[in-house]
RNA sequence: GUGACCAUAGCUCAGUUUGGUUAGAGCAUCUGGUUGUGGCCCAGAAGGUCAUGGGUUCAAGUCCCAUUGGUCACCCCA
């Protein structure tokens, strides 16, 4: 048996109606605070990626679906979709069409990581991008779109976590306050730590490591190393959050492993998932656009996990997805007029409503069973006695009331279903 | 990439500890319960190479090894 690929999934029927539930809920929360849809391609050059998130990043150095096509040219499935929109604002000039562009995404990712609760190797993201302004309002209002779609899906162990890393300047100086503070705890931190203090010393306050926890406690932390610029810019979004009632908590550990990241970055976790509990994540990413090779824009965004999200909800029982029902099921009396039912079936569908009927040829007690099982609002008898007389039955599946109409009255039948 | 645990019907699981007839249940599916009428109920049917391959044994779903797949955690991230 050829099975699906590890680490992906397949949506079943079943299970569709909470996406289309989640879908709908983004697409509606992000419209109100106008932002637009964008679609860019599954794939993408592979050098988008390695600059866009950075060559030394988990994501770009071990984690990436690469592949040379029949050409000879090296291509990626996207691992996130921050690159890819910013390559697509800069191809299209969309800074000149407008000096602030909002926009939003829905669509699938790839990460070749060993999938667990919450993680899978293809997975779904949505997530916004406000490119053209340095105004910490809108990395409120990242923070504030997400969190209200997570609130309104009716998820209630949420945490908003929020950090400042300033700008490259300051994140460089303070770099060197640290290596400095942890020269004399080298000896005592973890394998994996010691090699993060050579290549990204920031990344051991991620740690989970008990004695690098210990010795971070006591760093100095990069928040006292801002200066009033960045400082300023921080305060507003934390202003900005508490007048927006959106409860969070500053957390210096938050760094986050793309290197694109500048001033805020944050990130919402449920305690209701397993350890993947980070729900969304984002910041803002002053130098992305140019380093894309774009002008200096500034941008902020965000993305968030669906299969996390629908996890959580599950987790929490919050969906209350209606079950689903058709309008009307047509039984067939006698087999021979099977055709008679099909095409009042075609005709009834034309004219919005939802129409099902039996195509096994089956008794009439299956029929009923298989209406109930659909939910069908009302059921129509087709062939017998009645049908001598151009007349059908319709029974409604509630009060079990039978009446008959005629077959020059369909109009009469449409009215009373849609009712 | 590292580690732990798991694999029996479409699904959820008994049975494996202590090897011994024809591998079971519930749910789901299908067919009936008197002409042409659902849900509840009742009866019956169908559905399994016990993940795959090898080994031990008179005998393997059960013990051993390998492989494959899955789950969870580390790592990383959404």
């Amino acid at each position: 048996m050829i099975k699906a690929i590890t680490g992906t999934k397949d949506i079943l029927p079943s299970d569709i109606s909470k996406w289309y539930f989640l879908e709908n809920l983004i697409k509606k929360i992000f419209s109100k605070f106008n932002y637009k849809e964008i679609r860019t391609p599954i794939f993408e050059n592979t050098s988008l990626f390695a600059r866009g998130i950075g060559e030394a990043t988990d994501i770009v150095s071990k984690e990436m679906y690469t592949f040379l096509d029949r050409s000879g040219e090296s291509l990626t499935l996207r691992p996130e979709l921050t690159a890819s929109v910013v390559r697509a604002l800069i191809e299209h000039s969309l800074e000149k069409k407008q000096s602030l562009n909002k926009l939003f995404y829905i669509g699938p990712m790839f990460r070749q990581e060993r999938p667990q609760a919450g993680r899978y190797r293809q997975f779904h993201q949505f997530g916004a991008e406000s490119i053209g302004s340095n105004d910490p309002l809108l990395d409120a209002e990242m923070i504030i779109m997400a969190f209200d779609i997570l609130a309104q899906l009716g998820l209630k162990n949420l945490e908003v976590k929020i950090n400042s890393l300033g700008v490259p300047s300051e994140r460089e100086d303070y770099k060197n306050v640290l290596r400095e503070y942890l020269k004399s705890h080298l000896s005592n931190l973890s394998e994996e730590s010691k090699k993060r203090f050579e290549t990204n010393v920031l990344r051991i306050f991620d740690s989970k490591d008990e004695r690098d926890i210990e010795i971070m406690k006591h760093a100095p932390l990069l928040i006292n190393y801002l200066k009033d610029e960045s400082l300023s810019h921080f305060e507003t979004v934390k202003s900005t959050l508490k007048k927006a009632n959106v409860n969070f908590s500053v957390d210096s550990s938050l760094v986050r492993g793309l290197d694109y990241y500048t001033h805020t970055t944050f990130e919402i976790v449920s305690k209701s998932v397993g350890s993947q509990s980070a729900l969304c994540g984002g910041g803002r990413y002053n130098g992305l656009v140019k380093e894309l090779g774009g002008s200096d824009l500034p941008g902020v965004g965000f993305a968030a996990g669906m299969e996390r999200i629908l996890l959580a909800c599950e987790n929490e029982n919050v969906l209350s997805i209606p079950e689903d029902k058709i309008d009307l099921y047509i039984i067939t009396l006698d087999k021979t007029k099977s055709e008679l039912s099909y095409n009042i079936a075609i005709s009834l569908r034309r004219k919005n409503l939802t129409v099902e009927l039996d195509y096994l040829l089956r008794s009439v007690k299956a029929q009923m069973r298989e209406a109930n099982k659909l939910n069908a609002k009302y059921v129509l008898f087709v062939g017998g006695e009645e049908l001598k007389n151009n007349e059908v039955v319709l029974k409604n599946m509630l009060n079990s009331e039978q009446e008959n109409i005629s077959l020059n009255e369909i109009e009469k039948l449409i009215k009373k279903i849609g009712e």
